[in-house]
DNA sequence: CTTATACTTAACTAACGTGTTAATTAACAC
DNA sequence: GTGTTAATTAACACGTTAGTTAAGTATAAG
């Protein structure tokens, strides 16, 4: 079996399961409530597939009522994507840092340029 | 074909090239670099499909030195990804929240209760 | 006890991902 | 030209994923 990261980016890799995500952000869904947007496109096992692998990635917990499958998001669960994913944030915010640097080198040499 | 969102977590979801581009992240690499470490468990075919899946996924750009294939990490492609996670941030900092709050209310009525 | 609802499991299929080896292209060096 | 290095492409094998339909389980409701 593969690495908890690697399950998690998986799990993500797919609309279905990240509108899934998106449902249950918004409050506890049954497997029937989260299979409603996607019963036109798909069977419900099929859906029961995708829940469990949300589950399986440890993004979502599946708890029993009576003969419903209440779903909540594991707050946690994105939390390693996060990590993982911010530790390049530097990467993203590189050409912001030189414009920043650019501008402040300027203003700086403006100044100088005054007082000289 | 797959949503961008898609194709980069999926990119993401194997330990090899999350591998790479922690070595691309320290600088600029060539193809072959890039394989060094991996040539005991792989071929370099496979190397290059890895790359070729970081390239497709916009996370890295790929160019041309004579016979070598310069790769950079880019720094834009992981924003797609860390913009998404960023949405359910509030739920994993949630329990943060909470006792937060905890601790606020519980401040209060010790509070109210010295002042009755 | 029978029926309905909610969901899962089984069995199967098609497509995809990831690896292999062998052959191929491209640029350089002699 | 010949040979070497760097990387890719082709053809194939194999496991995994994602979907299907049909059957099964479990709880509730009449």
């Amino acid at each position: 079996m593969q690495d908890n990261l690697s399950q998690t980016f998986a799990a993500l890799a797919d609309p279905t399961r990240r509108a899934m995500l998106a449902q249950l952000s918004k409050g506890e869904a049954n497997v029937s409530d989260l299979a409603k947007p996607f019963l036109k496109k798909m069977s419900l096992p099929a859906i029961t597939r995708h829940v469990k692998v949300l589950e399986r990635a440890g993004l979502i917990t599946k708890t029993r009522d009576a003969q419903w499958r209440p779903c909540k998001l594991r707050g946690d669960g994105l939390r390693v994507a996060a990590d993982w994913v911010d530790q390049y944030r530097v990467f993203w915010e590189e050409s912001f840092d030189r414009l920043d640097a650019y501008l402040k080198k300027s203003l700086k040499d403006t100044k100088d340029g005054h007082k000289k």
